[in-house]
Formats: C-alpha cells, sequence, structure tokens
DNA sequence: TTCATAGTTATCGTATACGATTTCGTACTT
DNA sequence: AAGTACGAAATCGTATACGATAACTATGAA
C-alpha cells in the first residue's frame, strides 16, 4: 500500500484495461502530476511548455492538454499568454479544500460504513498502528501517506465512485501543499490517530449513518480547526 | 436571470475581466457545453473533432482541448483513437450524480444559510412563485431553470467557491441529461416547490446549521427517490 | 537617479501536415 | 446464408511551424 498519487481511479483502471500504450498525453499527465505531488515541483513553480516537453520527449501538444487537466483539477493555474504554474499556497485556498474535504470524506464514510467487514476493519487498525509508530519516529511523510492508506480501506466498497473522486482529489491538491506551512499542528497527529480508533468503533457498533458522517466530517474539521487556530 | 449553461464561475468571471479575446480553446469549450446542456447535442453523440472545428471554423487542437476539458467534467466521454461522445444516460449514474449533488448542495444551503438577508429571501420567494406558475402551465423546461435559479439566490454568499464549483458541475451533468427518462415524476414537482418555501422559512427562523442540511439534503434527494420508485 | 519607452526575447496559441489506429464495408470462403 | 478476412475510409494522436502576446531589458530624457 502507501501509493502517493491519487488518480480518478475510474478513468486510469480503465485505461489500465486496455493494453494500449499510453497516450503520450496520459503519460505527460501523470508525469507532471507526480512531480506536483511528489513536491518536485513546488507550489508557484512555473511550468513552461516546451520545457517540460522536451524533458519527456515529445512534442507541446500532448502537454499542453496535460497541463489542462490537472489545471481542472485545481492543481495548476494557466493563465493565458503567460503560462501555468502549480497552484498557491494560499491559506484560503487550503481553508476551502479542507472545508470541502470534511464534507465529502464524511459523506463517503458514512455512505461505505455499511459495506465494510471485519478484515477491512483489522487493516485499518493495522494501518493506524503503523501511525502511532511514525509519531514515535516522528515521520511525517509516511504519517500522511498511511493517512490516505486508513481511509481508502474504509472508503473500499464506497457505492458512489463520484464522491470518492471528489476524496482524490482533494488529497491531492492538499497533497501538492507538501511542506508547507499547512501541515503538522502539534499534537493533532496524535488526536487524529485517537479518533481513528473512534471512528472504527462506531463503524464495528454499526452506528447510524448521521453519527457516522458527523465524526467522519468532524475529523477532517478539526485539522482545519488546529491550523486556523495557529494562525489566529 | 434563468441562465441555463453553469460555468465554473470563478474561471469564467476572471476571463471576464481581462479584456482579452477568448481564446479558441475558451469558445470550443462554451460552444460545445452549451449545445450539450441545451440539448442540441444529446447523450450518445459522436462528438468528432474535424467536425466540431469546421463548424466553429478553426483547428482541431483547441477543439480538442475544449473536448478534454469536457471530459473533465463529465458531459463527454473519450475514448482512444475512437473518439468523444456526449456522456450516456445511464441510470446508475444519474443516482451518483444526484446522490453527490444531495450532499454537496447540502453542505452548500448550509454554510450559506447564515449570510442570506431577507432581500435574497424575497427574490428566492418571487422565483418559487414563478415555478408555481409554471406547473400550472406546465413548462418543464422553464421549470428547471427557475429551480437552479432558487438555489442560486441561496448560494450568492456561499463562503466556499469549491463547494459552489461542484454543485455546478452536478447541474450541468443534470442538464445534459435532458429530455431523458429521468425528469418531472408526477408529483414531485408540486412537492418540490413545497420543500422550498419550507427552507426559507427554516433559512428566516435561523435554524441550525445541521437541520437546514438535512432539510436541502433531502430536497434533493426526494426527487432521486421518487424516481427510483418509478423503476422498480 | 528614476521613470518612460522602444525593442528584443521568451512563451504561448493555433494551423497544418502526416502517421497510427479503428471502424466499416465488401468480397471471399465454408 | 453466415462468418471471416481483407482493404479502404474515417478519425484520432502528435510533430512541426509560425503568428501573437506578454515579459524583460536597455536606452534615453527629465
Amino acid at each position: 500500500m502507501t501509493e502517493t498519487a491519487v488518480g480518478s481511479s475510474a478513468v486510469e483502471s480503465a485505461a489500465a484495461l486496455k493494453a494500449h500504450p499510453e497516450s503520450k498525453s496520459q503519460q505527460a499527465y501523470a508525469a507532471v502530476k507526480a512531480r506536483i505531488v511528489e513536491g518536485t515541483y513546488t507550489p508557484g513553480y512555473r511550468l513552461v511548455l516546451a520545457k517540460i516537453a522536451e524533458d519527456l520527449g515529445f512534442s507541446v501538444v500532448p502537454v499542453r492538454e496535460a497541463i489542462r487537466r490537472l489545471e481542472a483539477e485545481g492543481l495548476v493555474k494557466f493563465e493565458r499568454n503567460v503560462g501555468a504554474t502549480v497552484s498557491g499556497i494560499d491559506p484560503t485556498e487550503y481553508l476551502y479544500t479542507m472545508q470541502t474535504l470534511s464534507i465529502v470524506e464524511g459523506a463517503a464514510t458514512a455512505l461505505s460504513a455499511p459495506l465494510i467487514d471485519s478484515i477491512a476493519i483489522a487493516r485499518a487498525r493495522a494501518v493506524n498502528q503503523e501511525m502511532r509508530e511514525c509519531l514515535e519516529h516522528f515521520d511525517p511523510v509516511r504519517f500522511t501517506a498511511l493517512n490516505q492508506d486508513f481511509h481508502s480501506v474504509l472508503f473500499e466498497h464506497c457505492p458512489n465512485p463520484h464522491i470518492l473522486d471528489l476524496v482524490h482529489r482533494g488529497w491531492n491538491r492538499l497533497a501538492s501543499l507538501r511542506s508547507s506551512t499547512f501541515r503538522f499542528v502539534p499534537g493533532r497527529a496524535q488526536e487524529s490517530v485517537r479518533e481513528h480508533e473512534a471512528l472504527l468503533q462506531l463503524i464495528e457498533g454499526g452506528a447510524d449513518a448521521d453519527t457516522i458522517e458527523k465524526a467522519a466530517r468532524q475529523h477532517r474539521a478539526a485539522t482545519l480547526d488546529a491550523y486556523l487556530s495557529t494562525t489566529n
């Protein structure tokens, strides 16, 4: 587990089924996205079409298309006759993204809850345990990845792929902000791990959808609150 | 009021501010989107790049880019070496879209509620009154447009543009299904108008966010339920 | 020294061209 | 008559080329 770049799963798995060589625009999309999510291209980074095209070894047209797609996902900003830059670390954007995530993650969790079996719960617990260990060794990068894994386990049988897609977009958006000021408010991580366990117990106990949704939403919202409290 | 095509408002208004002539890919995007939303291109319609390019009077590259953008919004399906078609009327997709809409509309309404003033409430009531009249004259197309207007008034000061964007995407998605089997379950429209009034009263009365969110969510969900009950 | 302006460079935007892939029709075989 | 294989047409995918726009720089005047 612990894959970092989370993609529009539906699209990508469909593409994988066809034994087709990936189109170059597809490749360019994946490549640039990966660089943004990994942090090679940090926010504000100037994405020059010709340069990227040369790097990847093909022409500008597919690259252009890829950039446009990333723009639609909010990962890059594209200005006419000026060019593309990796989307910024505007605190307001962070707030919007986190708030939206709290809503869609809450919904995704509530919808998935009735479909989660005990095996998945056990796996989620194992991931959460790993997260605890990360805290001891202070490994924030892995912690974040595991956090996504934890929720991914819960979302495995999410009955609505659209909502799942929105979750993934949010995650990617946040990933592009890596190593910005928006991470690791002291103490929040510990609390987060505790909330995970509480969430699992709610699911195990067959709590009603509304309770689970509120808990999951609050889980994300608390991280946002923790950040906000540090700045004010 | 009563504009039909709802766009990523942030992007479009920004583009409007620059006195720039719209780029051709932008024009192509708007044009094709409009045709889909208006119903000129119905689901399943084959979008041949060269043909569209000729119609619009420019080359295929910008058209291609536009189609890709529409793909990202879910309005068209693009298959490699085969081409683009207007996204289909799969009942499952309808369910996904409506369910997602119920969630994001619910959230958008709850977030907006505290910011809605009495003038806006009055305007919303006026729109709702028009909707009643539409029911008498049986004008479903206008009814749908007014329905969007009603909610748009409520969302005018929505503090989170991301969520608003998701709402708009959902609306566009549904619009592309116009004149499909997914509309106008008998009696549902009347109920919808009543629910609008109830929603306004909740907002006026300063109901708490949770109550408003549930009401708004249920309002959309009920339409979905009405559809589902007709098929089973 | 600072500001305005003109010219240069970098970069984007789009058209055209051609190769690759798919689809569809037709002829041939069983 | 039905199915298969082959070939032609349609369509997509990408490269290259060139025009348009904006950013930058240098030069001159106040």
